[in-house]
RNA sequence: GGGCGAUUAGCUCAGCGGUUAGAGCGCUCGCCUCACACGCGAGAGGUCAAAGGUUCAAAUCCUUUAUCGCCCA
């Protein structure tokens, strides 16, 4: 009784409880002992930004990642959704950074324990907000194995993976030319620079040769650097220049001579020919002049400014300088001229400013070694093979090998405070350094205490590497290790292909031995309607907490995965998301009708239990009579096709083609056929028919839930809930996902019902071009020449007559005049409803008419023409061959139709 | 400079060798039909960027071009 539910889904009402409820129940929990015949899913979370909060590239990743584990979870296997987050370096140290200045905090001043206890608290204030949102949108984590980069179980993985390399050679120390970024005042990753294409200039500047009245004119882009030149180089063959080689140049401004060398790498089409040489602010440069054996002269502070080495432009900001030495060098006649010169720029990913390459001595991974193993396991994957990777979509894999292909060394010091220090400590006796898992009592070299430690931190995208496994309690043999690992998919945009991807499979082939992951799936970025990424900074974002609110997180779910088709990029609109929240708002009316029509039918004294328990639902679908009425034969046959293609969709990752085939079943099949079908039965005079309507349609809807829940998690479990349990059942996402049971399909039935819902499409066309009441009742008279189809139409005579709206409905097997009426034909059927002539509109039937007969004739000539080529006959399968042919005779009845309904036409006009 | 991707209905996108090319939104017409107007019913709308080629067959494969986007140097 009251069964009834709110008119419109509010997913605000419902949402919070179960969200709640999920975490508090604890029933995503994972059981490393728990046997389920070898079927084990894991996954972990791309750890986000632990000050972060969730952004709409987090939603659709976590979207992904969630209907991948619920839709294991359902199927039985051994699941676990491993959430965490990352520390992440700069960015958070930034954040930090710039909120104690804003009061009126030097972090440097604070000291760097102060500054990190800071960092700390900041964390334990905003740290959690990424998290509560995750269990505000119901993702099914395992909460109890909530991890963190920085956590000293995490860190001490760190410490023991760093140690091992070293000891096997592979982290270095050197001192080289890095890319520097003078705001975050640390060095960076090849990675972490982003080249942009800007306009600049082209400077010529002349340099006067020493002792003779000549000069060379050399083209920079970067004219403030000359303050460091050491030299001035052209190509040994170059014959303009060969002469001056190993003569000296006068460096204006610096009053400085320097030599003028050969050296092959000058190109000699590029501006003059001849190039200054800064060995300590430029990669090419500093190569010469390790060939060359050049003075190294830094020019440059750590935040970008001239140091005392830049004479008279000491404490000159960088672009200030470049202007004032420009106009410098022109006041003093050295300027020749200047060229507009576009040329990539390198910028730091996070602060956005140029990097500057400078000469600094930092710690250092060899790549080549740890690469092998990961090119070989994505190179060598097969369907099935052990230790292999597959990526998908498999463009990515090209990109990804060609990468590691070219991979350098990477820079995994950074001069931060926030992050893994690095276990490394200086001897102040003998300048030799001692790594170490613990902090040592004296130097491995000379025994000295004089013991510092490193000031620097490790990249956050070393610890980030090590993720799939250092979750999991390696080093140590835990059970979680054992059963999870190898875990069985990735699911990450493919911005971190290399940033993450890349390293993770390095790292866990190096340690583990073993693939970290047997599938990586890089999913699409969002994107604004102008198609850039969405950035909050530039004010493009989303917010996917305030969208949720607005549309329910299940209409974001479904909305992004119903747009997620692999490697296409999303646009998200308010339409699109709409489209998704009125889908949401048809299953919870389609709910609430059963509820309404439940209520009145219980009245009659049967339960809820007797229609809609397990049982009885396992037992779909039900015959009256000793046959399964048409209706559900017809719905649990469409029901099984649709979870064939759901599972076939979700096991390729294609969520775009899981959402619309449910989509499409439910709103198509399920409430606008099904629905409609049954809807007198239901409330059938006749109890036992009645009883078997309601049980099926219970057994449909169930299942039509499980189906969802994946992609709908809220509003299928409060549905699901509705319905009888079996005693302390308390989830959906715990119950079983629909299976196809034997019979199920039914390709006959399916048939019959196409051929029914086209003569119901007929009449509905008439009575929509003939502008009818759409209320009045009509008389049809309908021929269908098939006897089983005769059959059938006279068997859903109601059915028919109820879909259509009509008065009276003749069926015949003879043929049917069409004459005095509107007509519409199909190969298996004619339709004609009755009108005074003069209601006809016989120009717009005509015209109808005509534009269907030519197109028909187009698609008949052209299959006439295949079934006359010989080589067509002989080439192609049976199979097409004679699927054409069969398409062919059907073309050709409704042409025939067609064509005397024109001509009847065209007689009685 | 090297590589990759996109170009299909007004919009956003599926489809990626085989019978008259699909969806959602928007549009047009008609409906507050007792689950739903976040709805129901019926429609209109595309020479699949251009040119050439392969094939019995091309939106789908290849080549070139154009436009746009991304990645790497």
């Amino acid at each position: 009784m009251g069964r009834e539910i709110a008119k419109g889904y509010e997913p605000q009402l419902i949402e919070p409880h179960w969200a709640e409820y999920w975490v508090r129940e604890e029933l995503f929990k994972a059981d490393p002992a728990a046997e389920t015949g070898g079927k084990v899913f894991s996954i972990v979370i791309p750890p986000p930004n632990v000050t972060g909060s969730l952004h709409i590239g987090h939603m659709l990743d976590h979207t992904e990642i969630d209907i991948l584990t619920r839709w294991h979870r359902m199927r039985g296997f051994n699941t676990l959704y491993l959430p965490g987050t990352d520390h992440a370096g700069i960015s958070t140290q930034r954040v930090v950074v710039r909120q104690l200045a804003e009061r009126g905090i030097d972090y440097q001043k604070l000291g760097r324990e102060e500054f990190i206890a800071q960092v700390w608290k900041w964390r334990e204030e905003s740290g959690e907000t990424i998290l509560s949102q995750m269990k505000q949108i119901g993702e099914s984590c395992d909460w109890s194995r909530l991890k963190f980069t920085l956590s000293p179980e995490l860190s001490r993985v760190v410490i023991e993976v760093f140690v091992r390399l070293y000891e096997e050679g592979l982290i270095y120390r050197e001192t080289r030319l890095v890319n520097w970024c003078p705001v975050c005042l640390t060095v960076l990753s090849d990675l972490e620079v982003l080249h942009e294409e800007r306009a600049g200039s082209l400077w010529h500047i002349r340099y006067p040769v020493v002792g003779s009245d000549l000069s060379v004119v050399v083209a920079t882009t970067r004219p403030e650097t000359m303050l460091g030149d050491t030299a001035v180089a052209v190509h040994p063959l170059d014959e303009r220049y060969g002469a001056l080689i190993g003569k000296k140049v006068r460096l204006p401004l610096m009053n400085r001579e320097i030599v003028i060398i050969g050296d092959e790498m000058v190109d000699r089409e590029f501006g003059t020919g001849a190039v200054k040489i800064t060995p300590a602010h430029d990669p090419n440069d500093f190569a010469v002049g390790k060939r060359h054996g050049l003075e190294e002269i830094d020019v440059m502070t750590v935040d970008g400014k001239i140091n005392t080495n830049g004479g008279a432009y000491a404490g000159q900001d960088r672009f200030a300088a470049r202007k004032q030495i420009v106009a410098d060098l022109d006041e003093q006649g050295f300027l020749v001229k200047v060229e507009a010169h576009s040329h990539a720029v390198g910028i730091c990913e996070r602060s956005k400013t140029v990097v500057e390459p400078r000469i600094s001595t930092q710690w250092f991974c060899a790549m080549k070694d740890l690469a092998a193993p990961a090119i070989a396991a994505v190179r060598e994957y097969a369907p099935g093979k052990d230790n292999t990777i597959n990526i998908i979509p498999d463009n990515r894999r090209t990109e990804f090998l060609n990468w590691l292909d070219n991979i350098r060394d990477w820079t995994i010091s950074r001069q931060l405070w926030w992050g893994h220090r690095i276990p490394a400590w200086h001897c102040g006796a003998c300048a030799k350094i001692t790594v170490a898992r613990t902090v040592p009592a004296k130097c491995l070299h000379c025994g000295s205490a004089e013991l510092t430690q490193d000031p620097d931190v490790l990249d956050t995208w070393f610890s980030s590497a090590l993720w799939p496994f250092s979750t999991l309690g390696w080093p140590e043999k835990t059970a979680d290790f054992a059963r999870y690992y190898p875990t069985s998919a990735l699911i990450t945009g493919y911005d971190i292909l290399f940033f993450w991807v890349a390293r993770m499979a390095m790292m866990g082939m190096h340690f583990t031995g073993r693939v970290p992951f047997k599938t990586v799936y890089l999913h699409s970025l969002v994107r604004t309607g102008s198609g850039e990424k969405m950035s909050k900074s530039k004010g493009t974002g989303l917010d996917p907490v305030a969208l949720n609110q607005q549309y329910g997180t299940d209409a974001m779910r479904f909305c992004l995965a119903s747009m997620a088709a692999p490697g296409t990029d999303i646009v998200l609109s308010d339409d699109r998301l709409a489209g998704a929240r009125n889908f949401a708002n048809k299953i919870w009316n389609a709910a609430r009708f059963l509820f309404v029509n439940l209520d009145k039918f219980e009245a009659g004294g049967t339960s809820l239990e007797e229609l809609a328990a397990r049982e009885v639902r396992a037992g779909a679908p039900y015959a009256f009579e000793g046959s399964v009425p048409l209706a559900d034969a017809w719905l649990f046959s469409r029901l099984a096709r649709t979870i064939a293609t759901v599972n076939e969709a979700l096991a390729e990752f294609r969520f775009h083609e899981a959402a619309s085939s449910v989509y499409q079943f439910f709103w198509g099949d399920f409430c606008d056929w099904y629905i409609e079908w049954v809807k007198p039965e239901l409330l059938s005079a006749d109890r036992a028919r009645a009883v078997v309507s309601w049980k099926n349609l219970f057994a449909g809807f169930d299942a039509a839930l499980r189906l969802l829940h994946p992609l709908m998690p809220f509003l299928t479990e409060e549905l699901w809930h509705q319905l009888p349990q079996r005693a302390g059942a308390k989830s959906i996402a715990l119950d079983a996902f629909p299976e196809v049971a034997s019979g199920w399909m039914n390709a006959a039935a399916e048939r019959e019902v196409t051929f029914l819902q086209e003569v119901i499409g007929a009449v509905r066309n008439i009575r929509a071009e003939m502008k009818l009441d759409p209320k009045k009742k009509v008389e049809a008279d309908v021929s269908v020449a098939d006897a089983g189809l005769l059959a059938t139409a006279k068997a859903n005579r109601d059915f028919l007559v109820r879909l259509a709206l009509l008065s009276e409905l003749r069926l015949t097997g003879e043929k049917l005049s069409l004459t005095g009426g509107a007509a519409r034909s199909s190969v298996e059927f004619d339709v004609r409803i009755a009108f005074a002539a003069e209601t006809v509109d016989v120009g717009a039937e005509l015209a109808r008419l005509k534009k269907e007969i030519e197109g028909l004739e187009k698609a008949i000539a052209a299959k006439e023409k295949q079934l006359g080529d010989d080589t067509f006959l002989s080439r192609a399968p049976e199979k097409i061959v004679n699927g054409l042919k069969a398409a062919l005779e059907q073309q050709k009845i409704e042409l025939r139709k067609l064509l005397e309904r024109k001509r009847e036409l065209e007689g009685g006009s």
